[in-house]
DNA sequence: CCATTATGCATAACATCCTTATGAATGCAC
DNA sequence: GTGCATTCATAAGGATGTTATGCATAATGG
């Protein structure tokens, strides 16, 4: 490549990710979830319980909206309400073993989805991607630590 | 790890883009439109005249559900009903002037919010995503050729 | 060329999922 | 304890999606 300055630019990779994402929209069908069921599914998955409010926050949804997705999502099996011992008030909400497997059955969908797609790459162009997913990564842990 | 060959994973780099679909989510709040709005939107802008089934389909969504989707469009002036010459059944929907330029304003959002981010990152981990971005475009360009 | 069938859009009726406003229970500060 | 803050739930309503259906136009086949 060049031993110049790379400049990486915002605007291309937003356009990309644009592109990603209509195609992962339509490619996650499993469990048929609202957008905001599968990010709070994906958030309870991944830091364990927390309250109705701090997951509402999380999702920028309103508290009541978060209450009734929580109250449809316990009804589907996918979450669990247990109380906090030491407040009353506080609902802790966790991921059941179903709402886990169905998050991985989704991911997985998603996963074979991009695959088929990488493999059709030249390998150049999928060594490329391979080496940038560690920067990416770090690219959204940055991020989610505001 | 266990083998030589820089292997690009399906499975990590969908952990790496839900997460950036989350953040672009909660980033883009112009317009106030909703995720097939946004969608249909793009789509128009990037592709020209639609008819309505045709961007029913291309969505993922029912056709009456577009037709009312772009009367709301309609009426908020991002885009346009014209007659088709050679069939009038059909009819042809486009973007508007405002339409694209909301287009343009939501990606700025979204760009300017990454770009941040980016900034913030090693040298080198820019370099990493700069030089993987033509491949990233190579990979949504064969994605939607199917 | 006319009857039949297919296609494209719109409308109606309804379901889902979000919102704001509000209430009830619990915790906290003084 | 009284008053205020916090947390969740409920109620009512709005926005946005769905399926079922109708109407206009086009295509097809005797």
């Amino acid at each position: 490549m060049h031993n110049g300055v790379m400049q990486t630019s915002g605007t291309e990779l937003v356009v990309v990710l644009e592109q990603l994402v209509t195609f992962i929209r339509q490619v996650s069908t499993a469990g048929d979830l609202s957008a905001t069921a599968s990010a709070a599914l994906h958030r309870l998955g991944r830091d364990g319980a927390l309250g109705v409010t701090e997951l509402a926050q999380a999702q920028r949804a309103s508290q009541p909206g978060m209450t009734q997705l929580v109250t449809r999502m316990e009804r589907e099996g996918l979450v669990r309400r247990t109380a906090k011992t030491d407040d009353r008030r506080t609902v802790l909400v966790e991921a059941t073993e179903a709402g886990l497997e169905l998050l991985n059955r989704r991911r997985a969908e998603r996963a074979e989805a991009l695959q088929q797609t990488l493999d059709r790459l030249d390998p150049e162009d999928q060594a490329a991607i391979a080496a940038a997913l560690p920067a990416l990564a770090r690219l959204v842990e940055s991020r989610s630590s505001d």
